[in-house]
DNA sequence: GTCGAGTTAGTAAACACTTACTCGTTTTCC
DNA sequence: GGAAAACGAGTAAGTGTTTACTAACTCGAC
């Protein structure tokens, strides 16, 4: 009796020695792609920071290509930022809809920037492998935001322009923030902490969109 | 006299041919940096697509990041696109300041997507070479979309808000735009074409930064 | 007959990945 | 209960390829 493990990598329970390693290894190779990218880590170095041989790494990934996908998995895994703000898109409440998710962008990037880092590098370096990640969780969030912009627009809320580009541009502020601070180093263009430049964002953004009869006196 | 070159590895000006293949060795680096960044990139392979061997690339360019300085210096020396809407910002004209900003940047950028790709790289892998071109190209931009920003504020017609995050916030919704286009190649994200998105840009921003009491009623 | 522009054929290091081994801990079986 | 087989976790020392870069030669034009 409970003979076959049968889930294909994951029938932990009694293994935490070896699961645990593995995890250890995955955090390391976060750091590294993160800081040089996938061609830039060597399996030796990763391999050392966490106090092993290349060859024992290969005991836990059968290539460095099955570490990127280790990392996909695990960040397609996590929970979505989307389930803390819609409740207040059902609610029509714009900006706390917009506040939310500005405010969870910026931190959540700002307390873990590695994953900004590897899915630009993943960009540029053109990895097949991201492709469930942008399908399963970037193309979601942008079709929430430009789907609730859309109904705000029928609604008579929101101007009507095209939702998918009122999307982007609000997405656009906020990515644009963590990539001048964590991929050129440069946190001093934005002065301040992430929830003034969240509130100022929102505010922008929403007054840019209101519709024109709907908000003049 | 006008002996002293002083320079210290270009002493040009007589060379024609030579320079030449220079300028068109750079012009494929442009792209191969561009393509797979600059440690993706073999010399080999560049120097194949000139129709050289590597020795002879040698001749032109004593290592690697002598190349990737060339790209730099050539892209500060290129002309500024701030020329274009200085007339503009000392008219007042907000919506011709920032829709010429935005036609000129979303423009330029498609037209030639390799530098985007270049800089992101540049960020990602540190290459402390790129410093001087952030200094004088992208610093200096920033400050004048702030500065006008600032000036407007103090005029009555913008609202009071920082002027250094309201000018990334504009400069991050055109910059994302390219970036989703021409790094993760989603050019469906964007239905419309780079005029009308720069309209919709524009008109959002300024609308969300207009003064409250100078709008209304 | 020298010199600019190019080539062929290297070198040494770095890299992803492998092979064959060690060693301690369980598990099995009498 | 204890010998032995199996196993999990690791290492040392490779392999073959790729890479940036070099040295020594060729060849045509002024």
């Amino acid at each position: 009796m409970a003979s076959l493990p049968s889930s294909s990598n994951t029938d932990i329970s009694h293994r935490p020695a070896g699961e645990e390693r593995r995890r250890q290894i995955i955090a390391e190779a976060i750091r590294c792609f993160a800081a040089k990218g996938f061609r830039g880590t060597t399996i030796r170095e990763l391999a050392g920071a966490v106090g092993l041989t290349e060859a024992a790494l290969y005991r836990y990934f059968e290539s460095k290509e099955a570490l990127y996908q280790a990392i996909i998995d695990e960040k397609i895994a996590a929970p979505s930022p989307l389930s803390e703000v819609e409740e207040a898109a059902r609610a029509g409440d714009d900006r706390a809809v917009f506040a939310g998710l500005a405010r969870n962008f910026l931190e959540s990037i700002e307390s873990d920037p590695s994953f900004l880092r590897i899915l630009l590098y993943t960009g540029l370096e053109d990895h097949e492998l991201a492709a469930p990640f942008f399908d399963q969780r970037i193309h979601r969030l942008r079709e929430f935001v430009a789907g609730y912009i859309e109904r705000r627009s029928r609604e008579g809320a929101f101007r009507a322009v095209d939702p998918k580009i009122c999307a982007r541009a609000f997405l656009g502020m906020v990515v644009d923030y963590q990539i001048v601070r964590h991929v050129f180093h440069q946190k001093d263009v934005y002065p301040a902490g992430p929830e003034e430049v969240a509130e100022t964002f929102v505010t922008i953004f929403l007054d840019g969109m209101r519709a024109p009869e709907a908000s003049r006196g």
